[in-house]
DNA sequence: CTGTTGAAATTTTTT
DNA sequence: ATTTCAACAG
């Protein structure tokens, strides 16, 4: 095969404009791609092309949002190109580097860490040991008990977590995202210089750290040097999702843009949250003046109908980068607007039509219910187990966080990082006679003692403890003897931890077997560190997900929150609670511009959507997501869905008839049953 | 100091 | 329902 046709192999399938991007040169690229435009194809294309073009797979960088959507894209190009080379794969053997922002940078980390006078041995923080630990240090500056209430750990958190990641001073930060803390600037202020010092002496990063440590390493001469030196081509995925942090890495990266491609799509930039800002987007031609900009604008994914309710939704948005989305994939139906009584309304209305759908032939897994919160799903789930429908949920607390299993990975954690406060206090506090001050005393001698169990031995326990403390040490030191493989290690923790477990918690049946699922799990890893940076960094999302990849033959409904559908499609679509207070959630509507993100977010919801799209509205709700109240109040349509937009829609009112199978009724009139109790409503309210 | 008990407050998305 | 905090007994 000649050198053109196989790269004419290479790129087959593609558009013009997809083509032009896959095979763009050096300088700097921004691929603006709508939803379902071919973005994943178009990057994987890239990636076989460059490799095909000479490039080592090993100089090439691939920033993706997931671990999920890296390994999906690097497997598309092995298949890429082991069917241009017959057979045989370039890149199984020479990986190309690929994961998301913070796997990268963790291994970067260990390998140049130390020339920025990183500890090798460190360990990560997730969110919640990064509360844990500013939660320490909060009190012991005794800003825990203070006259005004003082920010509690999780606002604290995330004030920090949006300094580091916009890379702004505190006061700005306060003034527009926390006024409410203004008045505790300077105890923050102290608060988070002693956050670092504790961080350091316990040898951990946080999420925030891995990325700022990146930066830092890239703003060294030499290393950052020896780390641009290992790249030819840094390719981001999601780029209207990444924060002025990792904008600041990727300049660093590429100081001139040569090499550097991102795609990305402006309208579904939903992680404001997490300080990630548009403007790297929008401004990318600015910060890169070679820059070439490919518009990918054909959508492939949805019918005429659903995309044009898409369209209309996002239209309502302000400032983004014009681009209008087209498909020939005419005909299919307007997407449904269901009104529904309330939310025991709301689910029979979804089941039955995921029903009706599998009938007519869509399995469920290709079929996904999308809300804006993780318990908006709770009743739905509840209705599925009742009636043994099978369904994955993805989004929410997630099995790593569960209170169980995180005290099992704290034995572990503890072993590989002795230093690590928040790990060992963890499990010191499970042993009895021992408290907060005496965890935080023994965590004290080991960060004094370097790392050596010895203090621990020679330590006199209260009597409460007497018997379990010398097992406990022994325990540890078996753990970091490094003697057992990690599934045996683990073993060994459960069987310590097993009676406690026992003790602690009134249900400890299933979370007994989580734990042997866990030990089961843990030979797919090549060693303990690998684990517990993996499990941190890129938790399984679903329990499901964690008993290994599901049987083909398996069929499970897709239950998700918005933001963790990013990315994905389904024939079949359903988005609930699409009612004001939910989305926009009440949560972020403080100023114009969450507002508007959470319009992006309706947007991603409904693109998500082949062939069949329904909203559904339950107008009556309950306050708290629980049920320990019924406190109850009337919803309104979401203000996304104005008139105009919603004439893009085929709208329904269902109820639930008396044998509890739903009827429906179409609306025809403009003046639907939500208006009607609109204006009565307005007679008291 | 630890561990228990009771009262009060809570509200979302995730690497 | 769950988490957080203060008060108090051992």
């Amino acid at each position: 095969m000649s050198q053109l046709e196989a790269e004419d192999d290479i790129l087959s399938g593609l558009n013009p404009q997809q083509r032009e991007a896959a095979s763009h040169g050096e300088g700097p690229l921004l691929i603006v791609a709508g939803a379902g435009t071919g973005k994943t194809a178009t990057l994987v294309h890239r990636v076989a092309w460059l490799i095909g073009q000479g490039i080592d797979p090993r100089r090439i960088l691939l920033l993706t949002f997931t671990r999920r959507a890296a390994g999906e894209m690097l497997r598309r190009v092995d298949r890429i190109l082991a069917r241009q080379a017959g057979g045989g794969s370039l890149v199984r053997d020479a990986r190309v580097w690929g994961g998301t922002f913070h796997a990268i940078a963790t291994r970067l980390l260990r390998l140049y860490g130390k020339s920025i006078g990183l500890a090798a041995g460190f360990t990560i923080h997730d969110r919640s040991d990064s509360e844990d630990l500013l939660n320490v240090v909060r009190t012991e500056l005794g800003l825990a008990k203070t006259d005004k209430r003082f920010p509690k750990k999780g606002t604290c958190m995330s004030i920090y977590s949006r300094c580091v990641n916009a890379r702004q001073r505190l006061a700005p930060v306060l003034k527009r995202h926390f006024p409410w803390c203004e008045d505790w600037e300077d105890e923050l202020k102290r608060l988070f210089d002693a956050y670092l010092d504790r961080k350091e002496a316990a040898a951990v990063l946080d999420y925030d750290d891995l990325l700022l440590y990146w930066d830092a390493l890239l703003a060294d001469e030499e290393a950052g040097e020896r780390v641009r030196a290992r790249f030819d081509c840094v390719l981001v995925d999601e780029y209207q999702d990444t924060n002025s942090l990792q904008a600041s890495i990727l300049a660093r990266l590429c100081p001139t843009g040569r090499g550097l491609t991102v795609v990305g799509d402006d309208a579904q930039s939903i992680y404001g949250f997490r300080a990630a800002t548009v403007r790297n987007i929008l401004d990318f031609p600015k910060q890169y003046p070679a820059a070439t900009i490919v518009h990918l604008e054909q959508n492939y994914r949805s019918t005429q109908p659903i995309l044009a309710a898409a369209n209309a939704v996002i239209g309502q948005a302000r400032e983004r980068y014009q681009k209008q989305l087209w498909s020939d994939r005419s005909g299919g139906d307007k997407p449904l607007l269901v009104t529904c009584e309330n939310e025991q309304d709301q689910t029979e209305s979804v089941i039955r039509r995921i029903l009706q759908r599998r009938e007519e032939g869509i399995d469920l897994r290709r079929q996904a219910v999308l809300f804006r919160a993780s318990h908006h799903s709770i009743m739905l789930e509840a209705e599925l187990t009742g009636r043994n429908i099978p369904f994955h949920k993805y989004g929410g607390l997630k099995f790593v966080e569960t209170a169980h299993v995180k005290d099992l990975m704290a034995f572990l954690r503890l072993a590989e990082n002795p230093r690590d406060l928040v790990a060992g206090s963890r499990v010191l506090v499970l042993l009895p006679g021992i408290g907060p001050k005496r965890s935080r005393a023994l965590m004290q001698l080991l960060v004094e003692s370097g790392g050596s169990l010895e203090p621990w031995r020679s330590w006199t326990p209260p009597l409460a403890a007497a018997s379990e403390w010398p097992r406990l040490v022994e325990l540890l030191e078996e753990l970091r003897g490094g003697e057992q493989g990690l599934p045996a290690q683990i073993h060994a923790v459960r069987a310590f931890y097993e009676p406690i477990l026992l003790e602690k918690y009134d249900n400890p049946a299933p979370r007994s077997r989580d734990l042997e699922q866990v030990e089961q799990l843990s030979s797919r890893y090549a060693d303990r560190q690998a684990m517990l940076v993996e499990l941190t960094l890129d938790p399984p999302s679903s329990t499901q997900d964690l008993a290994g990849p599901p049987q083909l033959d398996e069929d499970y409904l897709v239950l998700s929150t918005i933001h963790s559908a990013k990315g994905l499609e389904w024939d079949s679509v359903f988005v609930i609670h699409a009612v004001d207070g939910n989305i926009p959630s009440d949560m972020a509507t403080g100023s114009p511009e969450e507002i508007e993100e959470e319009l992006r977010l309706l947007y991603v919801a409904l693109s998500r959507a082949e062939n069949f799209l329904c909203v559904t509205c339950p107008l009556s709700y309950y306050y708290s997501p629980g049920r320990w109240s019924d406190a109850h109040g009337f919803a309104q349509m979401t203000r996304f869905l104005p008139p105009h937009v919603r004439k893009l829609f085929r709208e329904c009112v269902s109820w639930i008839g008396g044998d509890g199978a739903g009827e429906e009724a179409e609306i025809v009139t403009g003046l639907s049953s939500e208006a009607i109790r609109r204006q009565t409503k307005d007679l008291w309210s």
